[in-house]
DNA sequence: TAAGTTTTTTAGACTTGTCTAAAAATACAA
DNA sequence: TTGTATTTTTAGACAAGTCTAAAAAACTTA
């Protein structure tokens, strides 16, 4: 249906749109890895099919149909992210890439017998939510550790950075989903936060503490 | 490491080399659905790469590297198949074509992983052997029904085509795996072949014959 | 609001894999 | 062995996706 490519940027745009409203080619180039130049290229192309709206100089953003494609890709990703854990037993920080090139198998009907194999998984590995047959999926309602005041705290359910550098120090400071933390203190100095794991306390970077996710 | 179309020439050059020797340009062309100067521009790059011997207009067979390649596709084919019908519960004629693009995966450790998940398994629903991990497996020593004599018989355990038709139409006549067959007679006229399986009696074509495997 | 900076687009070129049409090599038949 | 048919290769072109370099548009900020 859609090439290789045309798939990566329209879950490129996704990604970034569901943060800001308009998506700019830069923007896109940079999470791509590729160049401004060759972005305007496909983006008008992807405009010629309908996936997106494009207007020259001002941003992209996904039309239904884009965004109905987009969280298609996401489901797959996710799914098969959730089968390399739990039935192939990798770790969290191994699944990104393989799922990577996994999220391009197109049929339908293969993915909807994956997702009822596996029970219909609410969340992959990493705590973000899987969209179901329909493309409905709650967003992530979550917050950064970074964003929750002192005394307070919850459950680790989620993490933006799904870089395999960011989720094996995490698997070292046994910061994994479903852990209970508090937050105990923030040193005004460099915003780094205390936190409160059972009966150890343990000191995290800002960057760690936007980047951690927690239900409250 | 190679490319989705370096993968499918060498898969084909396989195939195509297990009954001959050396391959015709043509005959890739037939097998591929594509046009035989393709084929030329597609023998170069692979010869120097190494994955194949080509000498001008003397056809193709693939190097050790290049059998090892073909061979791991073959791997990834089969236990994929294998994992869409036994835990998908997709039908045998229904998963040729969901392989064929999932075969292209590129991880080692991930079909590694597969393999053991279900247990090995020595051959796919068509009763084709799985390659293991060092690229070892046992050529079909299956004949075709066409091949044995009158009053004798075997298994049903393999087939020649793997298209949807076919399989559905033995499907339907309930020639499937694992059945016990013998050869009645067989029609002088047409070389058409009377089976008995079980207390029934059955008619099949010559190119039916042909195309289904028997273990004596 | 004019100048400078940044972002985005255009123009032209390259790579991979494909094609058609024509030329070259090989195979076959008399 | 010569001529014809078939197979294979070459030559030149095209589409998808990418790149660099340069032009155009849009922002900044004084």
């Amino acid at each position: 249906m859609y090439t290789l490519t045309e798939e990566n940027y329209l879950k490129a745009i996704y990604k970034l749109s569901v943060h800001t409203g308009n998506v700019s080619t830069n923007q896109i180039a940079a999470l791509l890895a590729t160049k401004a130049s060759s972005v305007t290229d496909m983006l008008r192309k992807l405009a010629d099919k309908l996936l997106i709206n494009y207007t020259r100089y001002q941003g992209v953003s996904l039309t239904q149909t884009g965004e109905k494609v987009a969280v298609n890709i996401i489901r797959r990703h996710r799914l098969w992210e959730y089968f390399l854990v739990e039935k192939l037993n990798f770790k969290w920080d191994e699944v990104h890439d393989m799922a990577e090139e996994m999220e391009h198998i197109s049929s339908t009907e293969l993915i909807d017998r994956l997702d009822e194999f596996m029970g219909f998984p609410a969340r992959d590995p990493h705590g973000d939510p899987i969209p179901d047959c329909n493309g409905n999926f709650k967003i992530n309602d979550l917050k950064p550790v970074s964003a929750i005041p002192v005394h307070s705290g919850g459950i680790i359910s989620g993490v933006r950075d799904h870089s395999s550098a960011f989720l094996q120090y995490l698997e070292k400071q046994e910061l994994t989903i479903g852990k209970k933390i508090t937050v105990k203190e923030i040193i005004s100095y460099d915003n780094a936060v205390v936190l409160q794991m059972g009966n150890k306390n343990l000191h995290i970077s800002r960057d760690v503490a936007n980047n951690l996710l927690i239900a409250l």
